[in-house]
Order: structure tokens, then sequence, then C-alpha cells
DNA sequence: AAGACTATTATTAGCTT
DNA sequence: GAAGCTAATAATAGTCT
């Protein structure tokens, strides 16, 4: 969210990668601030950079740690299966996104039908305004086009 | 960054709560995912739950644990190697996905635009061929169209 | 409850100082 | 570089289904 589009790949520009970081890491442990304060659960980040010899640790090291403890205490089968459930979540999200990316082809299939279709009727595609060629075939076909109608006026009536 | 300005604190309502915390705790994860993959620097985030018996582990409880205490084994890290691997894959997978989602929707978004330009231009959309009082609308756009092209010709050429 | 939607607020990328 | 600014993107609160 900035003046564009943010690329999802490592920063190459050793200050750009810098300046984000700081930037981000500081929304990062704000947004985990609020989250601990709305919802009242325990929770804690550590987040290294290549520019501190220490990590910043959220909240604190101490209760980062208590956070790790309570996460070392849980058996060993339930970190596997802690683990499961995310390659079971990660597939499920390809699954969503394969459907999404089909509808959304669909609807431009079906876009593209009914472009074909109203364009064949125009018969106007991409004219350019300045040309003066263009707007004689564009005026020609409309012409066409409007004695078509009246003729089918005429016979529907007469 | 709602309908409504948040309040900091603790959210009373369980049911507002719990869906904010969702909500919230797949943004946090979502900016460390994002982070790390723009600055490429280590980082773990631990979040707890009162709704869910474990927490959710960021990237992964494995490796969040080393990320904290640094440490160097082992055999466990090796266990978890394989699936590791199959997140990675998968999450790659999706990220293709959403690009392949975003393409289509801004060639959506494309075939829209252009579908209207050339329905606003023909105005003769779905028309009904038997219904006289259709062709003659028709008839009249086509007239109204022809007089604009033929005044632009004017205007050009003049 | 779980997603989709969208009006709003929140974050931040690129700049400037 | 750090700190501040603002246009632009991104996240999300409330709502609906």
């Amino acid at each position: 969210m900035g003046r564009t589009k943010t690329k999802y790949e490592l920063i190459t520009n050793e200050i750009s990668r810098k300046a984000t970081l700081k930037k981000r890491k500081a929304g990062l442990l704000k947004k985990l601030s609020e989250l601990t304060t709305l919802c009242a659960v325990p929770a804690c980040a550590i987040i290294f950079s290549s520019y501190d010899s220490q990590p910043d640790v959220w909240p604190s090291r101490t209760e980062a740690c208590q956070v790790l403890e309570k996460l070392e205490s849980l058996p060993e089968m339930q970190r596997g299966k802690n683990m499961m459930d995310q390659t079971i979540l990660l597939k499920r999200n390809i699954l969503k996104l394969n459907d999404r990316l089909e509808k959304q082809q669909k609807k431009n299939l079906d876009l593209e039908k009914e472009l074909a279709l109203v364009e064949s009727m125009a018969g106007a595609r991409n004219c350019d305004w300045n040309n003066l060629e263009q707007l004689n075939e564009l005026s020609c076909r409309l012409q066409e086009n409007i004695e078509f109608v009246s003729d089918m006026i005429g016979f529907k009536s007469g």
C-alpha cells in the first residue's frame, strides 16, 4: 500500500530493502500488538535483521519465551498434526484459487463472446476518431445498418 | 481499516472478537510472509487462540522454535523436512495461482470496458428483431450515430 | 458459521527535507 | 540515513447471504 503496487519478491535494492524492512517491521509489531489487545490472545513474534545483531522480539524476550515454552510443552504428536493441518489448509487454498480462476475464465469467455456479437453489429471496433478514412467507413456501416433497420420496419409493418 | 474507526481495546462482543481474531490473524501472517519475502529475514510468529486448541505458528513450529532458540538440531528438523518442502511448493503454487487470477481479472476488466464502449456506440444490444418498437429505437440510435459521425467528419476535414 | 462484498480506515512506497 | 509527507495500495468492520 504505497505509491506503486508491490511485487512480492526480494527487493534487490539494498537501500529500499532496509527502509522497507524497518517500516514493515514496525507495522507488523503494531498489528500484533493490536491483535493481542483486541482479542486478548497470547502471541509473540521474532524478526531477525541483517542490520541489527539482535532480533526484534515482541512483546519481550521473556514473554516470547513463555509463549514458546507453551508451544514446547505440547506433545510431539500434535506438532506433526499442526504441520499437516497447514498443508491441508494450503491445499484447500489452492483448490479455492483454482475454482475462482476457472470461474473468472468462464466469465471471460462469455464476455468475449458477447463482445464479438456486439462488435459484429456495430462494426465500429477500434475506431480512431482522428482518422477520416475510418470515420467514413464507420459512416457507411451505420448507413447500411440504418437502411437495413428501415427495411425491417417496412417489412414488419407493411 | 474498516467501516468504522477502530478503538484499540478488548472487543467485548464474543462473536465480533472471534471474527476479528480470525481476520487479523490471517492478515498478520500474510504480512509476516511478505516481510520475509521482501527482505529475506528469518522471522516467526506464534498466536494462541481461545478457539483452537493449537496455536497458529508461522512459518512452522519447527522453524519457529529454531528461530528463537537458535537450535541447530537436528533429527526433528530432518523429520519435518519433506513436509516443509511440500508446504514451500504449495505456497509457491498459491502465489502463481494468485498471479494468474490477477491477470485474468485484469483481462476481464479490459473486456468489460471495451464491451461497454462498443455497446454504447451501437446501442443495439439484445435487440429483438420482431419487436417494431425496438427496431424504431434502434433506427433512432443509428440515426444519431450517423449524425455524430458526419459531424466528426465535417469537423475534422473542415 | 463461513465467505463474499464494499465503504472506510490503515499502511506504506516513493519523495522530500 | 532518519523523519515526515501524501498518493496510492492494502486490510478490514460491518453487512449480507
